[in-house]
DNA sequence: CAGACGTGGCT
DNA sequence: TAGCCAAGTCT
């Protein structure tokens, strides 16, 4: 990467005209970022890669959207099958909540996304940043946009720390505000290129900061990119906890045609104590429905 | 604010 | 191999 911009420019206007530059080149080309994609389509990209790596989301993607192409036709479908078409992508809930958001963007809002963040912020899942995500991506307004991947790129580029600090959303937004190009069009193709440059390049395990546009900018690289010293992040651990139990339990829901007896979950996790706890879970999470005659199943229109 | 919440690929 | 990591949100 080369730049031939001049060294004396203020920071935020440099690493802004570098990142956008880079993005021109290196953009992958995603589904939900052609020209013709809908705020709905966005809306269920963000929703879908939270947490859950692209090339997992694609093929789901394309599924739901086919089978879903508007919130009006997700609202009209059961929630189950939200749940079911789901599929192994994780965090079930979402899918539950993406049905709601379809119900409540169909009652309360036409049909359509609602365009301001506020509104955003109000439908079920979207937090802080999906509903600047929306409003970024889909209506291209100027916000400041943070994920992880934005929150390490900062980290590393502004404040010379190798990882962001498990941190608020305010102090990121706080952070990141002065970088964002005055300009709303501008600032959200800023927004989904920082994204693309902390995903591509500036990454987690083995950032690649030869080929960085940014690296000449760079705190964390001009220190000699001193190892992450900060509050040691907690454990991720899977195996054993209730929710690799519920993750079975779902998955013979899901390969089900429909309900199932108790019988059929009882099989999946030996310890009946922590079977049942993850089960009342998944009921009081509404993923799952029990039945009058005792069987369980994926949750119905009700 | 810390912890819960899935899953699979990569090092 | 065991652990780390992936476009967070909710309580």
């Amino acid at each position: 990467m080369s730049t031939t911009l001049p060294p004396d420019l203020p920071l935020a206007t440099r690493f802004a005209a570098l990142v956008l530059d880079w993005y021109g080149e290196n953009a992958r080309d995603l589904p939900w970022r052609t020209p013709d994609a809908t705020p709905w389509d966005v809306l269920v990209s963000e929703i879908m890669l939270q947490q859950t790596p692209v090339s997992r989301v694609l093929p789901a993607y394309q599924e739901w959207m086919t089978r879903w192409p508007t919130p009006a036709a997700l609202a009209a479908d059961e929630p189950g099958e939200a749940v079911r078409a789901w599929g192994r992508l994780g965090y079930p809930r979402r899918a539950l909540r993406l049905h709601e958001c379809a119900v409540a963007i169909t009652s309360r809002h036409g049909g359509e996304l609602p365009t301001d963040l506020e509104a955003l912020l109000a439908l079920p899942g979207v937090g802080a940043y999906t509903a600047r995500a929306v409003a970024s991506f889909a209506y291209r307004q100027r916000h400041a946009v943070v994920d992880t991947n934005v929150r390490r790129v900062l980290s590393r580029v502004v404040t010379g720390v190798a990882d962001a600090a498990p941190g608020s959303a305010t102090r990121d937004l706080a952070l990141a505000e002065p970088l964002v190009p005055t300009d709303a069009g501008v600032a959200a193709r800023y927004a989904v290129a920082v994204m693309e440059l902390g995903a591509l390049v500036c990454t987690a395990r083995a950032p690649r900061c030869a080929d960085c546009p940014v690296v000449a900018d760079c705190a964390w690289f001009r220190a000699g990119k001193p190892a992450y010293d900060g509050p040691v992040r907690r454990p991720q651990g899977y195996a054993g906890t209730d929710r690799q139990v519920r993750g079975r339990l779902l998955a013979v829901l899901r390969d089900a045609d429909g309900p199932v007896p108790q019988a059929a979950l009882d099989v999946v996790w030996h310890d009946p104590v922590q079977r049942g706890r993850a089960l009342d879970g998944l009921v009081t999470d509404g993923l799952v429905d029990p039945l009058p005659d005792g069987r369980y199943a994926l949750p119905g229109a009700r």
